[in-house]
DNA sequence: GTGGAGGCATTAA
DNA sequence: ATTAATGCCTCCA
């Protein structure tokens, strides 16, 4: 079948790492592209995050470019959109940037 | 030595 | 060949 693409196999990964991210802290595109299997599928896992189906509940916007910050354009709904869901999981937004230190999730278990 | 901005590189569709 | 929910490197202040 040659109707499938790359991503289509790494989608549901791609799923279960970002919702795998704890309420209160943030990723980064290249970080859960790297955990899908990904080295520099960055874009990837965004282009997937932007077709994701209607009703996945998946916390997208607790994924942020590796800037920490949000990658749609300042002042857009999409924007404005996820800085209210991710100061809802209680990410504080600096300067409109992402304290890495705070809220910058390994993707290890940690302790 | 730190922070911010801009430009170039990389992969998949 | 073009576009894209990016990343990393380099330069300036």
């Amino acid at each position: 079948m040659t109707t499938a693409t790359v991503t289509d196999a790494y989608r549901e990964q791609i799923w279960k790492i970002v919702h795998s991210i704890p309420q209160g802290k943030v990723s980064s595109y290249g970080a859960v592209a790297q955990y899908a299997g990904l080295p520099r599928g960055a874009r990837l896992v965004g282009r997937i995050l932007s077709q994701l189906p209607s009703g996945s509940a998946l916390p997208w916007h607790r994924v942020v470019n590796a800037s920490g910050r949000i990658t749609f354009p300042l002042g857009s709904d999409k924007y404005r959109e996820q800085r209210e869901r991710l100061m809802s999981d209680g990410v504080i937004l600096r300067n409109d940037k992402i304290d890495w230190k705070l809220f910058g999730w390994d993707g290890s278990h940690g302790s």
